[in-house]
DNA sequence: TATGAATGAGGCTTCATTCAT
DNA sequence: AATGAATGAAGCCTCATTCAT
């Protein structure tokens, strides 16, 4: 009897970890494709096929094919928050850079995908299903701007940074990062050959963007480039 | 026969005069609605209707609903194509940085059209009809960089700009100038209330940024910082 | 110039027509379909089909399937209100009777076409789309009860009907009929040889029942047969 | 071996007693659901679910979803069938009402009941699986005619029903039965505040209808109502 | 020439039924 | 023997494009 029970649990645990393997492969099916291919040409029916099952079945995980999409979004978020809750400890014993070479590594690691994340965001901004997921998102968006504001603000008190609104020089990091990003990917640039080392002269931008100084010099130093 | 001639002749003009104030009504119908709601949402049923013509009609103006989308983008591409030349002339008679301004002035101007282009692209980039058309939108675009590549090519050899490439400078422009656009419009942040501060920030960084000094001081002054 | 225009108003109504009239042919196809066979096997597509039309072309004139089956109804009970209110007008001429003949010869007439929209209320009634036509539908049915019931008090008054509250009386002929309906097409009794006799017993069951003298019966001169 | 195939003899009777509790308890289940929801959203994975067992072990004991559906119909029409033969013996020992009686407190008592069952019929009739349960359901509802048809022959025997074919009295007495159910549910009317005197009101009618001097006096006594 | 009704391919979703565990 | 994940047929609906008037 005990035993029975035992492997009974041991099937059921079993099972479970099958059907959310499954589901994995569901989204890693779906990541392929809308990486792979123009967003609206990805079916649920593709989908289904390219992850070697049934289109019903797709349906045993997910409500609806939104749904698919919003929690490749809520995937690739999250997994920002947790390398971001990482540094914030390794910045309390003494790096105060970590939180945001942890962003940057975070969305520059992929690129392609951050970029997809942006445009299923654009997509599905008014869906209405999903409307607590995106809430979700949201929300871990803004602890990432919390995260990197602490760790800016204190670098203000420094006077290392402009002394600006601390979101102003975060939204800037993002900006950037963001920018950069679609660089990437953005096909009328033709194959850009040497793009790791042009990321590279972008990011050192970005980590010294805002640096004191620089700011006013904008109006002073380089009247000529004044916008 | 002469005066007949002429006559005739005139009607023609007349007509097709009003044949292409009606393309431009067509064109200016679609941005509106393009800008105003989800891309997706737009038919060219809401098109024409709101154009105040048949469905019918636009098929006489454009073969497929993808020429309307794209001519939308070469519109705004050649703007930002003539500004360029007019820019350049001026910087001939000794403003460098006109160019660069007329550029960051084309796209921040209107943001949110910026961003529809930006989006029409990604959509219509593997679009089997319009091809021509698309080539001819990356051909202007890689003119832009041109402009904008001789004017720095000169700074730098002035020793204004750091020393790398010359599209490096260009296109660390184009990727913050992008991630700003997509900043005023991302709704995860919330509705930002001090976004011309914000974007006057973001700029003063954009004229500075790769200025020289600061791209070595990136691996010196703020080691901790450094990705 | 105003022949043109004549002729112009003229094509445009002559347009409108043939529009209208193919709406009726959807609906006509429609409604043999769900006469002739069950209700669940009727799909858009055979709908079109049976018209000799494109699928697609249905969505001109409804907008879901649902207004199609709510317009069947719809123009069923407004036919029967049409008849009633002319029926009105001969009670107030002299006949009393006219209201109710009126209202049990449109139900009995093409009982299929009766017993189809109870079919069709039933399975709509909690429809999301379409509840304002349901609504409507209401609305018509309680003007018939208005109407018959109006007829019914003044008969009360004369002393010729059982004075209960006059909604009784008209209910209960609602139900007869109702019930009649229901037994044309019963498959369970197998066809029925006699259907006319029968329906013209029932009637005359339905013209006389709730009639002074025949209620308080019913506990006194059957005891028998009470239940 | 004879105390073995006792014992093994009794489990087996006690698996059978608890297979059939539990078939039971899926008929119940899924007769709760039908009452509760529209029929088209019962679906077998709620019946499965609200009878607390797997959906497979359903069709263990239902060959289709159909054959549950058609149990509930026999039930139904079995449970009259029972009450109809007891009444009968009544009848034969002096109470010629007995039948009649138990017949309409069989529908009435539980209306939602019979309205669903109606339903069912209805959308089962040309149910490819379940043919002989049809039949069957058929040939008790015809057993139901027979023996109402004995006892309304004899009251015509004794003068006190109408001399009309038997089955018209019986049909009639079904068809008011059909309509008074009907109008317990129906939405149209709002909710009756006042049914139970309602439903008085129409078996008062329906106990007596028919009876001798009411059908010649349709003709006669009442013109103003003749149809 | 302008129109808009007609078209039908193709997308999403539901659910009765099967079958391996 | 019980389970529930998997399946795929079938239904509804959208919209770019065509074409007769």
């Amino acid at each position: 009897m005990t035993q029975g029970n035992i492997s009974s649990s041991n099937r059921i645990r079993e099972k479970k970890k099958v059907f959310l393997a499954r589901e994995e492969k569901i989204v890693r099916a779906a990541l392929e494709l809308l990486i792979g291919e123009n967003i609206d040409r990805v079916t649920v029916s593709k989908i289904a096929s390219k992850a070697g099952i049934g289109k019903g079945t797709v349906y045993k995980h997910f409500l609806t094919k939104n749904e698919i999409l919003v929690r490749i979004m809520l995937d690739y978020e999250r997994r920002i928050a947790r390398r971001l809750s990482e540094a914030l400890k390794e910045a309390e014993s003494g790096d105060p850079g970590a939180v945001s070479k942890a962003y940057f590594d975070s969305r520059l690691e992929r690129p392609e995908l951050d970029r997809l994340v942006q445009k299923l965001e654009d997509r599905l901004v008014d869906a209405d299903d999903i409307k607590p997921q995106l809430a979700e998102f949201s929300r871990i968006r803004r602890s990432h701007e919390d995260a990197l504001g602490s760790m800016i603000t204190k670098l203000i008190g420094e006077g290392i940074l402009e002394d600006v609104p601390p979101h102003y020089h975060y939204l800037s990091c993002w900006a950037l990062a963001q920018g950069a990003v679609e660089l990437c990917f953005n096909k009328s640039w033709g194959d850009l050959e040497d793009t790791p080392e042009l990321m590279g002269f972008i990011s050192s931008i970005g980590v010294t963007m805002g640096n004191r100084g620089q700011y006013h010099q904008a109006g002073d130093s380089t009247p000529k480039l004044t916008k």
